[in-house]
DNA sequence: AGTCGCTGGGTAATCCTTTACTCGACAGCT
DNA sequence: AGCTGTCGAGTAAAGGATTACCCAGCGACT
């Protein structure tokens, strides 16, 4: 494979010439460059990376770290990291934690040791892994949740805000007997989309019951369980706040399992807006969020930390938007 | 950032000695490897990757280069590739080509560049990106279509005979003008889909026209103009072969627009199953495509040619799975 | 006892690029 | 003409881990 000094011996200069033609860092001479240019296409150079990144003592490289790479709302986000991030000439590598403390470790530990130049992840909740970053002063920015001891760059949904506002709609059609689908405990998101359930259910002065509520794992078997429990039971929900798409894919199952037409028996209102919320029937009323442009904030932030590492963290709220649709109008 | 030479002081022994112990490469004095280890964990010491690649001229990391991160299919694919490379201690880095020559050539570049010991890929069809790998000796494994001028490993589907059978499904069910909605011209399986949806019409002695077949980019968006075209035109089709699930969503939008019910009226089948199939009414039948296995598959054979490079290229072609259900059933 | 072989560990070369430092040449000014 | 400042390009050091090579020491065998 080609080295730089291959390029230079053919171009007839010397290897720093080359590193400076080719990086246009420095002036040099118009003709050189057009040598040297010439010289590393004819031999088809491409500079040694962990060479460069060993020099440099960083990697044109950010760590996107998210906890399911199969959900629509990670892997907006992740878009949205990697448009910001190539327009400035960073490349984007997507680790895959599983909500699972210990893979979120082990990407951290690989993201160190490869000198990423910052790392964006939605924190599985363990703190300890983010420790590390900060320790070594790699540049992160948390998305999706906050980090409980770190005071770092986050940018959040302000998920509370849109359960209540979701339960509070639920509540105005007329719903009674709200039910809240959410993650596992621990998990910021599904702590504060019951939190905001809650909320709305207190500001309407309904009795909040454990029983209308269930917590699983952020997948479709989990919240497929959960509705059959809820549905069996004594007084079952008329309606339900989801905190996930994938999760509605379950409760949706479970309600046609039981014949259950949403909207006019039992009313549904489920996080994110899935590609497919509107052709079930009735059309699913969802929460949007800005999956999309969390991601190119998330990006913009830690480039801007990159940058400078002073600067004081900040803490940005984006705001989702409920989406009425079927499944939340019992007329 | 401590290196390895203070790991080295601590532990009062050379920097060889260390690097022996921690990478267990060669037998070294068990006392010894405690004290390393020990010294190691205190000073927090993290190797340095850029480091450790140069000299071993290779990163233990895997690129996976997919045409969509978006795509149920490809996360799937993701998934397969990460549980194989992982269990090997191997990295998989997610990039995202988005069906564009240039962007995928351009992640080549940054893989070769990085030293990866391997690429798996969708090939977007320009096969030239994919000679810089194989000039450079880089292993590389292409899934989901071929490579057209390059032997190499190939983890395919059986995409036609997939799509010819699902097209003769349909026409068992009594459809008569079945039309095709597949993806961009020189998009492999997009041409395998509508080869095999014309051998199956063939087959029963259809007559096959362009007048049914559109191709548009593998979106909802294009998919949902290329059934507006089909429904408006003269004599519509009675049933469609949609070639993924994100065209799906789009031609069930415009199925709805038109007030149409699926089966009854216009017969559907797509390819890929969505989570969400069994959700919509009525629900759709689609041709499962093994897409965890085609990542697996891959991995394995690309850490096979990783380990030797001389191995004789192989081509696995996977079977996919019809799934009937009520959206191509006119009764 | 002497020698051979083996084991374990140290020394130093190596991987390749970037960049600090240095030097030569040339232009402009007095 | 001589001096200074500037610009461009070369030389060589630095970055940190791995590993080829070498050497010391010890056990075993003759």
């Amino acid at each position: 494979m080609a080295r730089i000094s291959d390029v230079a011996a053919r171009a007839g200069v010397s290897t720093a010439t080359v590193s400076r033609a080719l990086n246009g860092k420095s002036t040099v001479d118009r003709d050189l460059v057009a040598r040297v240019q010439r010289a590393a296409e004819e031999l088809g150079y491409q500079p040694n990376g962990p060479a460069r990144n060993l020099r440099r003592q960083e990697a044109a490289v950010v760590a996107l770290i998210i906890s399911d790479v199969e959900n629509p709302f990670f892997t907006a986000i992740a878009r949205g990291v990697e448009d910001v991030a190539h327009e400035v000439g960073y490349s984007v590598v997507l680790c895959n934690s599983d909500e699972n403390a210990e893979k979120e470790s082990r990407y951290i530990d690989v993201a160190i040791q490869e000198r990423v130049a910052g790392v964006i992840l939605s924190p599985t909740g363990t703190t300890s892994s983010v420790e590390k970053l900060a320790a070594r002063g790699t540049a992160f920015v948390a998305v999706d949740r906050p980090l409980p001891h770190q005071d770092s760059d986050v940018v959040l949904v302000d998920t509370r805000l849109a359960a209540k506002q979701a339960t509070a709609h639920l509540i105005a059609q007329g719903y009674e007997r709200i039910g809240c689908i959410t993650g596992p405990v621990g998990v910021r998101t599904a702590d504060d989309r019951l939190a905001g359930y809650r909320d709305a259910l207190r500001a309407a002065k309904l009795r909040s019951t454990t029983k209308l509520v269930r917590r699983t794992e952020y997948k479709a078997a989990g919240a497929h369980r959960a509705a059959q429990e809820l549905l069996t039971q004594a007084e079952p929900p008329d309606a339900l706040l989801v905190a996930n798409s994938a999760m509605a894919v379950g409760v949706l199952q479970a309600l046609q399992e039981h014949g259950i037409r949403p909207g006019k028996e039992v009313g549904l209102v489920a996080f994110d807006d899935a590609p497919w919320a509107e052709l079930v029937d009735p059309p699913l009323s969802v929460v949007a969020q800005p999956a999309y442009e969390i991601g190119a904030v998330a990006a913009r932030l830690l480039l801007a930390r990159i940058a400078d590492s002073t600067r004081p963290p900040t803490t940005t709220t984006l705001g989702a938007r409920l989406i009425e649709r079927g499944s939340s109008h019992p007329g």
